[in-house]
DNA sequence: GCTCAATTCTGAGCCTACTCATAATGTTTG
DNA sequence: CAAACATTATGAGTAGGCTCAGAATTGAGC
């Protein structure tokens, strides 16, 4: 897939067959314990390979985790877009829609969501499976962004604007799902606090001089 | 100080020249080192304390770099509000005035700083040091909240609004000093990119409906 | 089939944050 | 002053993420 060389069937499908072990593994025990409730060597045991394998497929354990999190996280954002589009009670509402099964997932397994949310933003960009998980949450922001440019019908704002707009929300959105204050809050609860910022950044009119 | 017993000097003494001791040497080394690039060993050694009794005087590793870095980042915001106070170019350029110490102040041993940020929200907010820290992060809000409510003399917004775009503030600023993708971005560099959320903020007027 | 190089696997072992049973020190009481 | 009690200090030990030197496997050339 990403080397020249002719590479011969049966490595290959040892390989494939590897990965896949080690990424079941992880995706059945991670949302038991929890990150912090499960060594990598239990992983590997699961995965049924050395632990020295299982760091040639995975870099870090955070690496393992961010494999994981990213399917939930795509397919929640899949969920978000969808929801948007069947939803006419203004921009806000829509992001909000748009948001919540984000939300809804990374709190989930609330000690899952948070590293992972970390992880991502934190971590070395350059892995492979933490590139993938930004790529996500461009996705996400470019959701966002269009929501906000489509219902601006009046031609208020610029494209620009939209952009650096749906930044902002996913900024918001990182901190209250990744704050420990915010733990103990129902889901609805930190969607209201989300709408409220929101709300607050989509309604002022300010002397920026 | 806490205890209704009269404690006796000895002990007292002791236990101050410790926790001094302590101090001072997670003062002379993170900075130099980081605080990756430091073993608590290493910080009992210098303070010239069994590692036991470090974990007596600190429950943990990055409570230790809470300590060091609160005094750092209660002076930058202190700076800052002078800062602020001194700037008349509109809401803007005061809160950047306000900010700015802060993130120079961050970003100065990059490591350090944004594990701080990362810490104070995703820690346990029960541990003392951090209770202190996120004291000093609500007054960072407070003074941004001031400097939106006195400048909008018109009387448009709502101090609870003010209050809730100060947390959107301090998000954004979160972001953009913690995010692995700033790393290499000037002081400057990260200033201006702030300086754009900002002023999306402050200049949306969108229909909410 | 056999040799040799390249690739992949392995797990003992390293490092370091943190704990806990025990020792040392200080304080009060008789 | 000694005994009894309370507090604080100690560092060997534990746990878990991660490494790396060597073993095992595979495929190519003959």
């Amino acid at each position: 897939m990403d080397d020249v060389r002719i590479s011969s069937g049966r490595r290959e499908r040892a390989k494939k067959d590897k990965r896949d072990r080690i990424m079941m593994a992880a995706r059945e025990l991670f949302p038991v314990r929890g990150v912090g409730g499960v060594t990598t060597q239990q992983i590997a045991d699961l995965a049924d390979v050395a632990i020295g394998t299982l760091y040639l497929y995975a870099s870090t354990k955070a690496e393992l985790l961010i494999m994981v999190q990213n399917e939930k996280f795509a397919a929640a954002i899949d969920d978000g877009l969808s929801a948007a589009e069947s939803c006419s009670q203004g921009v806000l509402e829509e992001i909000i829609a748009l948001i919540r099964p984000v939300v809804v997932c990374v709190r989930e397994q609330i000690e899952n969501g948070r590293t992972y949310l970390h992880e991502l933003v934190f971590g070395d960009p350059a892995e492979p499976n933490r590139r993938e998980g930004l790529a996500l949450a461009a996705r996400l922001e470019d959701g966002i962004a269009s929501l906000l440019t489509r219902t601006d019908s009046k031609g208020t704002r610029e494209d620009a604007d939209a952009i650096t707009l749906a930044r902002v929300v996913t900024a918001i959105m990182h901190i209250s799902v990744t704050a420990s204050i915010f733990l103990q809050y129902t889901n609805e609860a930190v969607l209201e606090d989300i709408r409220t910022q929101i709300r607050a950044i989509l309604t002022t009119h300010s002397p920026v001089a």
